[in-house]
RNA sequence: GUGGUUGUAGCUCAGUUGGUUAGAGCGUUGGACUGUGGCUCCAAAGGUCGGGGGUUCGAGUCCCCUCAGCCACCCCA
């Protein structure tokens, strides 16, 4: 078909059975949240472009080839987000959040944007649920945070999932690391491939997790962070790991899980999986000790973390054979004639006592509305035509046992109340 | 930004070495069943063959450009 419009590159619709489910993710993760006492945070979709090149990196791919950047009409350069955490620490300083009991636990919900070339679980408009627990260092929270990610998938039904593990250290211990390591791989720069070669000036850390074989083999022996650990670092991730011993989640520590931010501190994690291909990381998350404070607040620690939605969607349709949503409505109201008036008005009344109730609007025969109940997959069906108006009253099909009774027209909400206990 | 691959009905896909009015299944609507769903059968509606240009007497089919989807790299949710 010849279309003028399309939606552009990376954006879809989500219509019907796919919206559905997305609601049905979404309303279990947020359910999640609120159990562990976490509470909603809205910020705008958009935001002064500064807010992120500050806090996640000028030198991150996301703020050199991802943003969509724009110039509004007062000449202010503003960035759709991103990604959820900038903005919550900016609203936390923005709203005096600080002087509510610590740390503030907040969530949100939302979709994000980034420029890329779109493949197989990443798109330009994508969503979010993320949490972020601001103003404690405490190893506790930590646990805390983790846990509730992990028990969100396990709500879920996802099972077969890694939980990788790291520790980035506090920023003393990442400066001597990262001198270390620059010095390590300049010794064997002419190992490396052309992108390596670069990070190794750039970002340093980032050559841990490159595929070609070249480099791999290169920093075989390189020197690794946990090496580097301070002891305050060090007592902070081995408490954090205890308290996931405890729980009975188990982690995998993986000393080259670098993720994409510059503000990430000490924990560091991300849940992946399999089932997805390339873009396997459902959510991940860590400690950002600085950013607080890089934003103009007092110093203060705080951690969270994102899980992807739509991955999220894309993992239950795979491993979770019956995850599945799809609306049923309670009640049809199928109307022969004169009688469409008084049908009508039916509808009303059921929907006023909480019954999801619905009728034709095509004109249909009442073969044809009879049909289209079976697709909307009413449980009952209410058959209203001159023969019964003129007894006064109604007939109501059961869908499922095929019976039919015939009932006072004014029995309607007390049968109504009994058949759905409303 | 780079590479590979695919674009034919709402969806999934046929379409011969280029040759008349481009097909099927599912879905939609109607009918068989004058006022009763699911099953079956019948029928109808629905296509600038992604878009543009070129080769040719003739292009869904061959060539070029472009757009988009999918997959991978980079990176991440």
């Amino acid at each position: 078909m010849f279309l003028k419009f399309k939606v552009p590159r990376g954006t879809s619709d989500v219509v019907f059975e796919k919206a559905e489910k997305k609601q049905l993710v979404e309303d279990t993760a947020i359910t999640m949240f609120e159990r562990f006492g976490y509470r909603p945070i809205i910020t705008p979709t958009f935001e002064h472009t500064e807010l992120f090149q500050r806090g996640i990196g000028e030198n991150t791919d996301i703020v050199q080839k991802e943003m969509y950047t724009f110039k509004d009409k007062g000449g202010r350069s503003l960035t759709l987000r991103p990604e959820g955490t900038a903005p919550v620490v900016r609203a936390y300083l923005e709203n005096g959040l600080a002087s509510r009991s610590l740390p503030v636990k907040l969530y949100y919900c939302g979709q994000m944007f980034r420029y890329e070339r779109p493949q197989a679980g990443r798109y330009r408009e994508f969503w979010q649920l993320g949490v972020e627990a601001i103003g404690t260092k405490d190893a506790f929270i930590d646990a805390e945070v983790i846990l509730l990610l992990v028990r969100i998938f396990e709500e879920m039904g996802i099972k077969d999932l890694e939980l990788h593990l790291n520790s980035m250290g506090c920023p003393g211990c990442r400066k001597s690391f990262s001198e270390a390591l620059r010095k390590y791989l300049a010794d064997k720069i002419e190992h490396l491939c052309e992108d390596c070669q670069k990070r190794a000036r750039m970002n340093p850390l980032r050559v841990f997790d490159c595929k070609v074989r070249g480099c791999q083999s290169a920093i075989k022996d390189a020197p690794l962070i946990s090496n580097f650990w301070c002891e305050d670092c060090c007592n902070h991730f081995e408490t954090v790991k205890g308290l996931l011993n405890d729980m009975g989640v188990s982690y995998i520590l993986n000393p080259a899980l670098v993720r994409g931010f510059d503000y990430y501190t000490k924990t560091t994690f991300e849940v992946r999986t399999e089932s997805l291909g390339a873009q396997n990381a459902l959510g991940g998350g860590g400690r950002y000790d600085g950013l607080v404070e890089e934003f103009g607040g007092q110093s203060t620690q705080a951690i969270g973390f994102a899980i992807g939605t739509e991955r999220v969607i894309m993992a239950m349709e795979i491993l979770n054979e019956n995850f599945s949503a799809g609306s049923k409505i309670d009640v049809f109201v199928a109307s022969i004639g004169e009688a469409r008036k008084n049908g009508f008005k039916i509808l009303d009344s059921l929907r006023k006592m909480g019954i999801s109730a619905d009728m034709d609007y095509a004109e249909r025969s009442l073969k044809g509305q009879m049909k289209l109940s079976d697709k909307l997959k009413a449980s009952h069906v209410m058959i209203l035509g001159p023969d019964e108006l003129k007894r006064g009253n109604c007939l109501i099909r059961d869908m499922k046992s095929g019976e039919q009774t015939e009932i006072k027209l004014t029995d309607i909400s007390l049968w109504a109340k009994n058949c759905f206990k409303k």
